[in-house]
DNA sequence: GTCTATAGATGGATAGAC
DNA sequence: GTCTATCCATCTATAGAC
């Protein structure tokens, strides 16, 4: 059975992964990694402090010795999540040549690539943001602000170029940004398909979206 | 500015609205509709009893002569959202004629407008359902699936009778279903679309997605 | 940095009067 | 059905020894 059924709780069987370079050392990255987990799979308020220092092994007092206060944890983790949503889709854009239909399509791959490597952090950083205060959501919220022009810019380009077909660019945006955002909740080991397969596929969407045709026949 | 921006809170500014005929009358019923706001912008473990009763006007106590336990009034919640979105897209399929373009548009519309017309019904159905024990998400989970099944039998029927152009079908329906889920999202009175242009552009989309000529033009 | 112990607040839920 | 009062578990966070 070809199934891809939802499921009703979140990813468990998903290796709880950060992005490479940027997680701390030490027991500060194990306490963001255990509270990666527990946060995508309850939400911030339905984990706590105690079940975070549970599963990294150590008093719940320690926690307070690496971060001031539970909400720390998950701006550190959204802000990464991020970084490195922002990160990969500047290097996409700036690794693609001039045409509009190839810097799209790096785009989507880069934004579907992001959620089917850190599928945690991504269902974390898209669902938990309401938790935190204005003022710690403001640094996740610019670096999305700046994702989101990034893709904004090539539809604009490639619609007045004439290489797209786009009735509303803000709409058309929206879509292209649903559609790989919501990746995290579905893409795991029980599924078929690999991340190269799901990145070509919502290429394939994108480009459909915006009326272009495919570049590969 | 035509900015559709993310607001980092869930949406407030949104009329706390359950379908008609199906609310229940009296207090439960307004023990309902404080609860959808709440468990909207704060989450299920965000908001408390207390919360809930303070917004309603009652003491706590007297919440529990209408629900056995919290997580029911959530229950009921997530299973009324289901049951609305599977009533309008069984509605839809029926109503269509036998074209599969036209079916797929009956259905996209049908899933766009319900997440418009109850964004924060469907921002708990679907943000929500994890709080839930398994048997409490069980009816929902299978009005979901019956949705979930229209969507794909009309995807199947299109691309084996030629009229769609369809590389993978159960990716093509995540796909779909991705773009109307996220409606709730962002949809409200702070951005510039009305209801039916929203669908009118996401049947669109959803068309260009399976190749499909656009039928008005 | 890590622990034990605990403060102080808040959580869900119940007892019983009216 | 609604209230007051309360039980008891759990929460975030802190104090202070080692």
């Amino acid at each position: 059975m070809t199934q891809t059924s939802w499921d009703p709780r979140r990813l468990t069987a998903v290796a709880v992964e950060l992005p490479e370079g940027v997680t701390p050392p030490g027991t500060r990255g194990r306490i963001l990694r255990a509270a990666l987990r527990l946060f995508a799979e309850y939400g911030f308020h339905g984990a706590s402090i105690r079940d975070i220092a549970r599963e990294v092994g150590i008093n719940s007092a320690t926690l307070y010795a690496h971060y001031p206060a539970k909400e720390h944890v998950l701006a550190e983790l959204i802000r990464l999540g991020h970084e490195e949503l922002r990160r990969r889709m500047v290097e996409a854009a700036g690794a693609a040549g001039d045409d509009p239909a190839e810097q799209l399509a790096a785009l989507v791959r880069a934004q579907v690539l992001v959620h089917t490597d850190y599928p945690l952090l991504a269902l974390v950083a898209n669902h938990e943001l309401h938790a935190l205060s204005p003022e710690s959501a403001a640094p996740a919220l610019a670096l999305r602000e700046e994702a989101r022009q990034l893709l904004l810019a090539v539809l604009e380009r490639g619609a007045t170029a004439g290489a797209f077909d786009v009735a509303d660019v803000p709409l058309t945006g929206i879509a292209i940004g649903s559609l790989g955002m919501r990746v995290a909740n579905w893409f795991g080991p029980d599924q078929p398909y690999t991340r190269e397969q799901v990145a070509d596929a919502f290429v394939g969407f994108a480009l459909r979206l915006v009326g272009s045709p495919l570049p590969r026949g």
